[in-house]
Order: C-alpha cells, then structure tokens, then sequence
DNA sequence: GTTCGTGCAAACGGTTTGCAACAAT
DNA sequence: ATTGTTGCAAACCGTTTGCACGAAC
C-alpha cells in the first residue's frame, strides 16, 4: 500500500485513486494480464474504473518503467511486472506464461553475430508444465 | 511455379488461382509480412483476390506447415516461410525482422528447466542492425 | 484558472465469421 | 449433388483517440 504510492512517486507518476487500483493489481500480479484482464479484475474494486484510464495508466506505467510488456501472447500484450532480464516459458495447452530466470538459460554467440547489434535478447520457450 | 503447384499438392492443398497467387509472393517473401500486407502485395497482381481469401489461404498454410506465425510484432502476426527452426533479430529502428540461423546462437540450461518441460524454444534479440 | 486525470463513446486496425454465389469433382 | 473455395459485409476484439467533465495544484 504505502510502499505502491512510493514506487509511483519516486518514478514522477502523480497516485491517482485508479493509478493505485491498477498498480497494486499488477505489480503483484505473478500472471501475466493483458489490459483488458486487468480491466475486469480491478474493475471489481473501482466499479466506475474505465477501460481508458486502465490503458492511459498502463501505458504511463511502461513508459515509466514499472512495467515492460511482452509479445508473447496473441491479439493482445501482455504486462510484466518484472522488469529485470529474464526469459519466459508459455503453456501449450493453458497458454500460461511463466517468468524463466535469467540465470536458469544460457544464451552464447549472439554477440559474435555478424551483421547484427544485439542490444537486448530473451528466450521464448513453449512445452508443457510439470510438478517441479 | 511448377514447384509452388508441387509444393501445395504435397500439403494437400488444392491449388487455386488465388491461393498459387499468394503462396508465390509469401513462400518467397525474404520479409515477414502481416495478412494485411500478403494481401495488399499480391492484390496487385490479382485485384479481386479478398481479404478474407487471403486470411483463409495463410492460415490453411499455417496449418499444413507451409508457413509459420511469428509473433514478434506488435499488432500482427507476421508469416514466416521459414519452417525450420531458427531465431529472430528485431531491428529497433525500423522493427524489420531478420532470421538468425539456429547453429548461430547456442542456449543451454533449457533442458534441465526444473518444473518445465521444453518442446521448442526460440531466441528473440533486439539491436541495431548494421553492415556484415 | 490552468493543468492533469478520468470516463464515455466513437474510431481504428487486424482478424474472423456468416452467408450467398460459384467452381470443381 | 455434394463438397470445397471465394468474395463481400458485418462482426469482433484489443487498443487508441477526441472531447467534455472534474479534481488538484
């Protein structure tokens, strides 16, 4: 609670009643919502909660560096609260994604690569889940 | 031509006007263009062709493993017609996609993803693309 | 009293669907 | 005659935009 309103001031974000709404849903979120998902869910609590604010906030949240968002789901992105490096892993069957340490995979060459500048890179992994 | 015709009859795939058509321009497309763009391109050529003509005929590919989606741009899917395995360069500038040769970059440590169970995976980087 | 945030509805872009016309077997 | 393919328009879904209202410095 006071540490959502601290997180959001210390990134110039002003605490809007729905700013908080939506940040507490999604930075504790351990799935991976699209904007509509975090439409619906938070909507529960702020009835009057509209679908663009959720979208401005969202947005301000990335551009701000709270949240990245990711391409790996189709029709719609996904929002990550988990800004540090890492990989992700994605259900056949359920669709879920999961976040893959960074540590847990290790990538070689892409530095070697010629005729690119590799700046950024992630591993996109498909498969199924099982009890760990 | 006379392969495309081949290649479409080994799928199972009956060999329309339309869909030679399309299959032409994506098969040998070294770009990963949207539906939208398939059919803006090849309209062109054969300026009644539909868009949902265009929609059913990539998806039909998609399914019969002519072509793969990739979804490494934002909006839409982009068609690949590269089947086999390999990995991705997103250009940050111009978001151009580039195939990465799979022996070019190595991952390990998937295999041995406690609580996952890894069917396919895919490194995706992003840079800046420069002279080879 | 401006600036900033919100809510609503309309617009938009990519994709799918329903359906009638039309081949092709 | 049945089956598969096409084209058109409408529908759909995720997202953005325009604009008027309202809150906060």
């Amino acid at each position: 609670m006071r540490d959502l309103l601290v997180a959001l001031r210390e990134r110039g974000i002003q605490p809007t009643a729905q700013r908080l709404a939506v940040a507490q849903f999604v930075l504790e979120a351990k799935s991976h919502p699209t904007a509509d998902e975090v439409w619906e869910k938070v909507r529960k609590r702020s009835p009057t909660l509209s679908r663009a604010t959720v979208y401005n906030t969202l947005n301000l949240f990335v551009e701000k560096g709270l949240l990245r968002t990711q391409l790996v789901r189709e029709g719609a992105l996904v929002f990550d609260p988990y800004v540090a490096r890492h990989h992700h892993f994605i259900d056949d069957e359920t669709g879920e994604i999961y976040d893959v340490p960074w540590e847990a995979v290790k990538v070689s060459g892409e530095k070697s690569l010629r005729g690119y500048e590799v700046r950024d890179y992630q591993v996109v992994m498909r498969g199924k889940r099982r009890a760990p």
